[in-house]
DNA sequence: ATGAAAGCGCTAACAA
DNA sequence: TTGTTAGCGCTTTCAT
């Protein structure tokens, strides 16, 4: 804390007015004269003084400050979630703190310090998990989650619509003539790995191609696990003639690996992945992937929650967005089988 | 806010003692009788009390909250060293608010809001420019600069040796026999950018290779900016044969560009970088690079804040962290002209 | 249009 | 060991 800062006091003092006259300026009131507006401001000026959030908070009874609550800061996703719901943020005159709570534990003592005690007015869960974590957090307090789905009827949650993206990610492929497509998944602890893997089995399931458990692998949205994957569905001799990766990161393993496998992609093998992270259209080669918007997730993140905090009128209970297939020089023609 | 938080006077008179008694328990004070605060501890369970954050910030004076300003937050190193700083605040019972602001304006308005009003107690600047923004900030106000050079003899920082960095990934190629070594740097507004050219320079002299302007490009820290200069390069007819990218992104910019020339890497042209990103293993060839610790230079800016922040004695004026050369697939034996 | 008084929930003296 | 009295810097009544 910066010692001694000047008070509203101090300026009204300077000033010749009462403290109040001062609260009335900074707070650009109407009810004051222009021209003892003027002596404040000057005061103010003088001064160099600032009003103190804290203080203000502790008047008005709000912080005017937001939490986001992340696994973790690194991930590319969701950093742009976050970043996204910063910059609305600011729009609306408030504050984010951005924390991340990699274990149940970390989450339990953030949720503790930001909205038990006082320190925001709203959260946003950035929560991959499809676990009942959500109940930690004290109904009737403004929340919304970001990246899985509702739980409850009465938590407001938006995300990317991944069934829809799987199954069109899928889609793609089946589209190509591919009838051997593998699977990598994300940790299926997740919403957002269960629901593109829903996506993926009604693609196949809709173009009579059968679901077969042998080429789904789970990985954890590593390189190193998309790796993996591939190495494992070789050495089992089960060579599928594409590969839905379901993020661009576990995309690039699978690229790796088919590398060293002196698999040519895409001519022996097609992968697509879902992100399209900025370094996706640098593999080798170009990923094809679903590009999706997190930026605008958070943004709309915001405004749902800025929408429940003044009390509007919220009937937005889920909000699913799409992505957008990129088409890039990992996916080509496959098998050639296809008819219906 | 939640509705009707209860406050330490109502745990108080649940309780049948005065609010301060209440107050001593929260705080752990040893001034209380084992039965009394048994009563104060079943009242508070009872009440679902917390005390508030901002109660106390206002009675202490202090927040508790520490802030890091970074140009943004999808940029992975920023981003390591973010959670570094995070997880060694937490430990220390310090909350951080992390906020991104791209532009100077931005940078302005953030530092008005945290430090001139009052929302923090200490803040750390994730600050590549070679400017003088930190003039913004009130002198004696505790602060942290990372990754640029301290201007001032006053202000604490902490960064990347860059010089020496760049100096020993451009030994690393001069190692292999390379003497055309072209330069991508980063924004040159950027301390970084400036004393990694610095190093590079110094290693090339020291090695007796003149430095050649003409294949030194400025790009900006981005994969196409990496991949622009390789083309460019080529369209000169400079044809080096080892690069020094600033960063991996860069890195991979060239190799993609390397690529499309059908120049094969190593044996055509080495490829170094800086950061060793958690994708870079996963290039094709695999990117050698110099591995930075983000996580550690967050946690050492928190840790100087806090000594700051107590008073405690800071010499520490400016701290720099090596980094270490991890050898994989992009570099290999250069022309062989070398000898002195 | 301006001022005075009270209070937000807590901590920090000081008393008892 | 516990309670009482004052603030922290501001906003919010309610007067004037």
């Amino acid at each position: 804390m910066a010692p001694n800062r000047p008070t509203i006091r101090d300026v009204a003092r300077q000033a010749g007015v009462s403290h109040q006259t001062v609260s009335r300026v900074i707070n650009g009131s109407e009810d004051v004269l222009p021209e003892t507006r003027a002596m404040v401001e000057a005061a103010i000026e003088d001064l160099g003084y600032h009003p103190s959030a804290i203080a203000r908070s502790m008047a008005r009874g709000s912080t005017h400050t937001l939490a986001i609550i992340s696994p973790n800061l690194t991930d590319y996703t969701f950093a742009s979630v976050i970043e996204g719901a910063e910059v609305e943020a600011r729009q609306h005159g408030y504050f984010v703190m951005s924390s991340s709570a990699s274990d149940p534990q970390a989450f339990r003592e953030l949720v503790d310090e930001l909205v038990g005690h006082g320190r925001v007015d709203g959260l946003i869960v950035i929560n991959p998990y499809a676990d009942e974590r959500y109940k930690l957090i004290p109904r009737d307090f403004p929340l919304v989650f970001v990246g899985a789905r509702s739980h409850d009827e009465k938590i407001c949650s938006i995300s990317l619509d991944d069934e829809r993206v799987a199954y069109e990610a899928t889609r793609h492929l089946i589209s190509l003539g591919h009838t051997q497509i593998a699977l990598v998944t994300g940790p299926m602890t997740e919403d957002c790995s269960q629901d593109r893997t829903g996506g993926y089995r009604r693609a196949l399931s809709e173009a009579g191609i059968p679901f077969n458990k042998s080429i789904v692998f789970e990985g954890d949205w590593s390189a190193s696990s998309g790796q993996a994957a591939l190495v494992a569905l070789l050495e089992h001799g089960l060579p599928p003639t594409a590969v839905f990766a379901q993020n661009d990161r576990m995309a690039m393993g699978v690229l790796h690996a088919a590398r060293d496998a002196n698999l040519q992609v895409p001519q022996q093998l097609s992968v697509i992945g879902v992100d399209d992270m900025p370094l996706s259209s640098y593999f080798d080669p170009p990923l094809t992937t679903m590009r999706q918007d997190m930026p605008q997730i958070g943004q709309e993140a915001i405004r749902m929650l800025m929408s429940i905090i003044q009390k509007k009128n919220v009937d937005l209970q889920g909000i699913k967005f799409p992505a957008q297939l990129v088409i890039r020089q990992s996916t080509g023609k496959g098998g050639g089988s296809s008819s219906g």
